[in-house]
DNA sequence: ATTAATAATAGGAACTATTATTAATAATAT
DNA sequence: ATATTATTAATAATAGTTCCTATTATTAAT
């Protein structure tokens, strides 16, 4: 993979926050910096990025958002803000035991928890 | 919510397999009972049935799927032959901990542990 | 510095999953 | 039986994402 401009105005952009953006926040960021960026070199990249390990895709219902944190970690998602909150949930050996019982090799957990974040209350 | 044909036979259909199907499935099995049902059907009957608590909508990466399991379960999904298997994960009092540690009243738990199942070792 | 090879790009069309609109139809209460 | 109104089929519209093509940028070798 060569050094592009646009990709690493990209990942830069997803290192710099923690609101686990979607596509089109990255894309009308980017072009802040590069006005002529488009929206498939944003997909391509953010694709790359993800497979190289770089940069993590996660699913908010049917919508793609991008999260710098490779770290194994899941996520509260607030039914009323939207918002998506980082936790780190204690893993008992889940993969051990999935492995055992169900002889499934497991790469990696994705667990959302929804429910109302502490701003409704 | 009143009768209709359409609505129960699509609930009979997404009762009918344990192989969580994507709506466009559904549409195509309904059409062999009423040829001339429509997707857009198909669609606002999933949607009320899963309000109804009736069947339960998952997310298999950006596509919803639908179960009839409306027990607390999760799923491993397959990387290679992309099935999603129930399973029954040990629960340790996830919903109390992040409750307490975060102030998140947690109304579900989506968890998907993706990797490769038995058939392929 | 120039070149050759080719990866990456912009722009936009195409595609897929889903939702909204509308006039006609069917289910239920009276 | 009739009136009321939820539900429907058909289809247009939308949202998110991927694909296509001619052009441009990066890199390594001259």
């Amino acid at each position: 993979m060569r050094y592009s401009h646009q990709r690493e105005t990209i990942r830069r952009i997803v290192y710099s926050t923690n609101t686990h953006p979607t596509a089109d926040w990255i894309f009308s960021e980017s072009k802040k910096e590069i006005p002529d960026i488009s929206l498939g070199t944003v997909y391509r990249n953010l694709k790359q990025l993800n497979d190289e390990d770089i940069i993590r895709t996660i699913y908010d219902g049917s919508i793609a958002r991008y999260d710098w944190n490779m770290n194994s970690h899941d996520h509260l998602k607030c039914k009323k803000c939207g918002n998506l909150i980082d936790v780190q949930l204690p893993e008992p050996d889940i993969k051990r035991t999935v492995k055992k019982k169900y002889n499934f090799k497991v790469d990696g957990v994705e667990t959302t928890l929804i429910g109302t974040c502490s701003k409704h209350t």
